[in-house]
DNA sequence: CGGGTATTTGACGACTGTCAACGCCAGTGG
DNA sequence: CCACTGGCGTTGACAGTCGTCAAATACCCG
């Protein structure tokens, strides 16, 4: 199916996107929220609206955008034939999803919303052009890409050599570092749309193993975990615990 | 460290580069090594040779360049405090090697040959000016930069949601793809430099219970393994086995 | 209030890791 | 030529982490 006609068939708004990371070609600047709310230049884009639980594309889907979060949390999952599931990556505010740049391979994973999502839709053929007039943008992009390929690095270290404890463990530090470079605070508590089912999902456990961790962690004093809300009760514990390295961001 | 100091203290053969995959501008083309073989655009690189079991750089390295495999097999891995090591990525000819975009940020990962070596490095520096001026060079560095981001997602879930088995036939059927992407063959056995501790090392097993689904496949007679030489006995039942998904290269 | 989803817990089993030992092969040096 | 050495591959016994199955509880939304 065409993601495009997926798109039209739902609630959208469409409006100028106005936080973009495109638009930043300053090297490796911290893509905080802040530093999105910048001068617009020329690229066209659509911001559409995705409900909670909805797809923005699925497996098989053809996509001929790619597109930046701008609110919201997005999983990017594949399905096994056994009914297995992985989730492959976390897309937050001002990630990058690129599920391919040629429209006619198909995407091989779902992205599917956990929160309400907002996102900007950048037309791939609209891109290529903008990239070819404006040199800065294609660096910037570079940068974007490098930066996901890290957190993937990162995540398959993390799935293929450390315990449950660890892998739960640098998750949550993981994600909570990423929230906070968003939202510009160091708070010891996050909000945390996942599931259980979810994190299980992403690092390769089963979420009842899942749970046996938490609860292990939550014994240790290290964290709490309210629905939807993740509280760090010791966060240098738990950064040696999980191996965790937080990224100097120069 | 200066990961440039590496480089010169070692055995190095500086020439033109004249195979390199950057100098390919048009959407999606396949990297194999015919395609590889055309005409530079002016892009500074110098070509190195680096012998088996050598470094390109450390994870603590500073590294100035990016770089291209021309030839030979590179693994870039991650050690662990309590000394176990998952290889996050296995590159090969045509393949892109790129430990930051920013050189005040340390590798955060070893990268060794396996093989002897050949590489082109570009100074970053000079990258980026090439990015600038010639918009089909950025264009391709993300066609390049999204192959790799779907190789990475697929070790993940292969990683994260499959059985040794399953994860040792993809690891095998994937390596074999792109080696014959590389040489334009479809010969039923390859070339595999790899120790089964190394395999062990990618797939996030121990190097005793690779040997023992070694020895499963053989039995079933999917597989044998002869000193550096894989061959491919039933090559369907392992494509059933790994649910592996060949990419249509379009 | 009720139905569905998410979380929690226990018992049991299996896949994979750990430990230990041996064999094979290549290179090295006497 | 042969003994020696080190790396890699192979095998077996045993242990442990994690998965499976089942069920009860808590929570959310209509």
């Amino acid at each position: 199916m065409d993601a495009s006609a997926r798109f039209v068939s739902r609630p959208l708004h469409v409006t100028d996107c106005v936080h973009c990371p495109l638009r930043h070609s300053t090297l490796l600047e911290p893509l905080t929220l802040s530093k999105l709310k910048e001068v617009h230049q020329g690229l066209h884009s659509l911001q559409c609206f995705i409900p909670a639980k909805q797809y923005l594309y699925t497996a098989t889907d053809r996509v001929h955008d790619l597109f930046v979060v701008y609110r919201g949390w997005v999983i990017l999952y594949q399905d096994l034939k056994d009914g297995a599931r992985q989730i492959q990556r976390i897309a937050l505010a001002g990630d990058l999803i690129t599920p391919s740049l040629d429209p006619k391979v198909p995407a091989m994973h779902n992205a599917q919303a956990v929160t309400d999502v907002q996102i900007c839709a950048f037309p791939l053929h609209d891109l290529t052009r903008a990239l070819q007039s404006t040199p800065e943008l294609s660096i910037k992009l570079s940068q974007l890409y490098q930066e996901q390929m890290r957190l993937c690095q990162e995540h398959i270290t993390n799935i293929g050599r450390k315990s449950a404890e660890e892998r739960i463990a640098y998750l949550l530090l993981e994600l909570c570092n990423r929230v906070r470079q968003r939202t510009e605070t160091s708070d010891e508590s996050i909000e945390l749309p996942l599931t259980q089912e979810q994190i299980a999902d992403c690092v390769g456990l089963t979420p009842i193993h899942v749970n046996r961790i938490f609860r292990q962690l939550r014994e240790k004093g290290l964290i709490e975990m309210t629905r939807r809300r993740l509280v760090m009760r010791n966060e240098n514990a738990l950064i040696d615990l999980a191996q965790f390295e937080p990224q100097v961001v120069v």
